[in-house]
DNA sequence: GCCCGCCGTTACAAATTGATACAATCGGAT
DNA sequence: ATCCGATTGTATCAATTTGTAACGGCGGGC
């Protein structure tokens, strides 16, 4: 899950979980954590998350960190370059992944169907980098925050009377590593949010969107 | 291209333009300015840049820019996502560019191994963009003008006696939406490492690389 | 050849973000 | 239930980057 501008058309498709013929695939659960592989690895699994979030990072040497991509499901992971990951990946929470050889993803040979697939999540993974790309590079820090709380919302949001209410699993440092902000610019943000009435938060890791639209307006930095 | 941290063992066969079987397949030729396809546009084709350089960029409504990649020989441009392309595409310098039809990318039937080519060019794309990701998201300004001349030396550079010199056919404002930076920051840059004797500039889209090594170092923030 | 406009550069002021420090809170373990 | 450590929030101060406003130079169009 990249942080970019839903289209309108094409949003709901997304966040429709892939529902795979699990019977024919071999299935996997990770625990919060573990890693699923580490970046250089030979990779030979590509993976569709099928519940739980995963969480894609690279490190600098000097240990400045970039997290590439939350796993959501409905989100593959895993795609590899040269043969090998370029990226870590481990779990936030407990989650179920649908293994697929590389092979199927390199050849349509075996299974056409899978191949096309896989072949599309990838063209996705493209389209939605180049989203995040906008946001990294131009948007300010709660521009930012705003189009990220808008995107999680739209995926995994729960309906709470009036308002949208969504989980956090990772941390406000994972959050800010994600976004290209320190956590305190996180934290700051998030309580500039707060105090006008735009979200509301519980435990620091349930937001509850108060202000949709206000919340999307200051994504698209419509306003300041 | 992206402005990506050269894996010793693959960055040359990345610099090295596939050198596509012409007489097979289509070509064309663009001139600087206009454009090869805009975001939204129907994604009938995928397009082999086999000379010049191309632009790819994403435009907010309120008008800022981000340049999502530079196109150099050898890259692939135009990967489709339902059916449309995500960015705007045109030529800085005239170009040639080597057309595929979509179908070749979405379905090995019919030429496999142009099929496999293009798929890998996709992963490569992916693996490329996630470092993109770390350089937008976690480096400084000189961190980030450093890497990219550190890469376009390594791909596009002339030897130059001891030195290496690299030609710039894009403007300060598109290096500045490339790397998030505006457009003084990057005037200002080029000129913080002009007066450290690590790059000398003669036309302003002419650099010669000094201290490459220094250069690298800067990239890799090793120091200030 | 001349003019106009874009591009690049620079200086200075301003704003945003980062760094540092510390208090408060939460959650898991004992 | 209580302790401990990690996470989060807040405040202050510093650093980097941006905004603004010039100015010179180069090139294209007339």
């Amino acid at each position: 899950m990249y942080v970019t501008t839903p289209q309108p058309d094409t949003a709901i498709l997304d966040t429709v979980p892939a529902k795979p013929d699990i019977a024919h695939h071999r299935t996997m659960v990770i625990k919060p954590g573990k890693h699923l592989f580490h970046e250089g690895d030979p990779a030979d699994h590509v993976y569709e998350v099928a519940s739980g979030v995963l969480r894609l990072t690279r490190i600098m040497e000097d240990g400045r960190r970039q997290v590439i991509a939350f796993g959501y499901p409905g989100d593959t992971v895993g795609f590899p370059s040269d043969g090998t990951y370029h990226t870590d990946c481990d779990a936030l929470v407990p989650s179920t992944l649908v293994v697929h050889r590389r092979a199927h993803l390199e050849s349509a040979n075996g299974d056409p169907v899978l191949h096309q697939r896989l072949l599309n999540a990838a063209l996705r993974e493209i389209s939605a980098m180049q989203d995040h790309f906008m946001m990294l590079g131009r948007k300010s820090s709660i521009e930012k925050l705003a189009s990220f709380l808008m995107v999680l919302t739209a995926r995994v949001g729960q309906e709470l009377g009036d308002y949208d209410e969504v989980t956090l699993p990772m941390t406000r440092a994972d959050i800010a590593d994600f976004l290209g902000l320190t956590t305190e610019t996180v934290s700051r943000t998030f309580t500039q949010l707060r105090k006008s009435q735009i979200i509301a938060t519980d435990h620091a890791n349930t937001v509850i969107v108060l202000k949709p639209l206000a919340l999307a307006a200051i994504a698209e930095g419509v306003q300041d």
